[in-house]
DNA sequence: GCGCATTTTTGACGGCGTGTCAAATATTTT
DNA sequence: AAAATATTTGACACGCCGTCAAAAATGCGC
């Protein structure tokens, strides 16, 4: 056997900051091969094809972006908690220069086709699951509060609201790019979910 | 002058029903050509660029879907006329076999580059404003509910929560495709804006 | 230590997309 | 009828995706 000449990981960094950056379909091979210094042929030997390196690179990303949600959700108030969440999300949003927006809200609407009817199903499934994992770790913490007393409404539901709004900042922030704007909705999201009274 | 051998607006319809499907980037302009019967170099005579069509095809849309909305949010009480807005903007979002999606916020995704730093600005531009316009629409009918004594909250900060949920139901809808959850969110968020206790 | 099998690398190809250009075509106006 | 003008048409250059066979480099069995 031939050892490989590059380094996986190193492509699979390469290639996701390319992905942030540009988009999808806007990220060719060859870019990302000029990037890595690897061929271009080498990625389809050792990928197989632009989606499934894109996937590998995605589920790396998602499962950083989960742990620190996780630990963002972990501390403190449900308030704080809340607000931690939705700092992370929005500093993920606009970290870069320029800044990046929102990978998982970005690839779900580029790899267009919704549930089934798609090519790129793997894609919007590993999306999909993000989104879902994100909407339990809320529900949990939900849960949790109401257990302490600090919440009193549905968690099942409040969680979908929440998840629904990082997802409409997630488009704003594209529209916009106004990170006061979104940190302000952020605030009037937590303090809706809370009561206006709670707190 | 030699006269056009195609109309305009047909072009215009099937351009967007196109670029609505399978979007943007998605669709090339040869297919267009092909289903308006046209030849591939008379669209770039007529249009210049397949960002330009583009953009002329999303205006019209974005005309009528607003006077759709404009209706939506003339009568009844203010719940009624929330239920209608989300109601619309769901149907909208589910229309078309497979469901076809929030164009706008598919674009806008799609398209990439945030605020400033893009080669399809004028695109980000054309969606932004519809944004804005509908944000603008709530916020009246909220004005105007609170002058009624049926809204007592921050008009500009709901309305621009409203309108931030509703990119999120258009993100959700790609991801899970599932039409009563969007709906249920919908729900959800009017009883949170209104209070929970307020009718 | 040496040859062989196996894997990776490399370069070329076909197909499709965008956008441009000049030549051909069809009207309107003079 | 002829000239002026705009549209249509087809060919071209360039970039990207994915495939393929040939070349190169290593590990393994002897």
């Amino acid at each position: 056997m031939r050892p490989r000449e590059f380094d996986h990981d190193e492509v699979l960094r390469v290639a996701f900051d390319q992905f942030w950056r540009k988009g999808v379909r806007g990220t060719s091979l060859s870019d990302i091969a000029r990037d890595a210094a690897v061929q271009r042929g080498s990625l389809y030997n050792a990928f197989g094809s632009k989606e499934a390196l894109f996937l590998e690179a995605y589920e790396r990303y998602a499962g950083d972006y989960l742990a620190a949600l996780h630990k963002a959700l972990a501390v403190g108030s449900l308030r704080k908690r809340l607000t931690s969440f939705f700092d992370l999300t929005i500093t993920n949003f606009r970290s870069g220069t320029p800044p990046r927006g929102c990978p998982t809200t970005r690839g779900l609407m580029e790899l267009g086709a919704a549930e089934g009817e798609g090519l790129d199903d793997n894609a919007r499934q590993a999306f999909a699951r993000l989104i879902s994992r994100i909407t339990a770790m809320l529900q949990d913490t939900l849960v949790a509060a109401a257990a302490r007393g600090e919440f009193d409404g549905n968690p099942a539901a409040a969680a979908l609201h929440i998840v629904t709004v990082t997802r409409g900042l997630a488009v704003l922030e594209r529209a916009f790019g106004d990170e006061p704007q979104l940190r302000k909705i952020a605030g009037h999201t937590i303090d809706l979910v809370l009561g206006r009274t709670g707190g």
